[in-house]
DNA sequence: GCAGGGATTTGACATATGTCAAATATATTG
DNA sequence: CAATATATTTGACATATGTCAAATCCCTGC
């Protein structure tokens, strides 16, 4: 599953929409709904909106602001961890830090946008 | 759930990506999270790539092509209605056609997008 | 009106998902 | 080391989801 995504490589600018290419493969369309289906939760919508706007943010900081336990905090940044959406957590202290993968989410847009190119 | 998403008001060019904004209301995030949901599967992600290339195709046609039955493509037909990424179907004759909704899928891109802006 | 093909709906099923409490792990500080 | 604070994992649960077969609905052409 945590495997490396042709599609959307974030190393380099990608463009040329895909899904407006058709006929998109299986495999390729399975890549991309994994990272929609990645962000297809009100919970990590929010989540990524809040590590968008503020660089980096602990687990302790994020269950508060979501309104649920740190459990399912963990849960939902495992789900975005492996969709590449954000980084691994950097553990400093008793804290464990998380930020979003800008490009990740650039490249997933890239992707689906119909005019892009 | 079929009601109108403020957020994604195809209605006009939107921009100013609402997800880089933090914080994001949980009823904002439901929106985005639904229209994303419509879209994180691999068969309909095929749909759309599909109905973006030929401009409109009826459901007879879309079911050998997507190895599903035609009840299976319905349903996924239905799903991506009630999000707006798709036309309501149009009979014609004993077929009813379908297209797909550009602006939506543009709009939905506008909102994710962290460098929109 | 009836028989046919195409589309949708319904019912049923297995699987996936989101959530939390409790258990476990990791790090700091006394 | 003991006690505390933060994180993650595990187990359990209810709910949502994707799929198909069968029933039903629509249209066309005899």
């Amino acid at each position: 599953m945590p495997k490396a995504l042709p599609l959307i490589d974030t190393s380099g600018p990608i463009c040329c929409s895909p899904v407006a290419a058709a006929p998109m493969s299986p495999d390729d369309a399975l890549e991309v709904a994994l990272r929609l289906k990645a962000l297809a939760d009100p919970v990590r919508v929010r989540l990524v909106s809040l590590l968008l706007a503020e660089d980096e943010i602990c687990t302790c900081d994020l269950a508060p602001a979501l309104g649920v336990t740190e459990a399912t905090v963990s849960h939902h940044l495992s789900v975005l961890k492996k969709a590449g959406l954000i980084s691994d957590g950097e553990r400093r202290g008793m804290n464990v830090y998380y930020r979003a993968r800008r490009n990740s989410l650039v490249a997933l847009c890239r992707v689906i946008d119909p005019n892009c190119c």
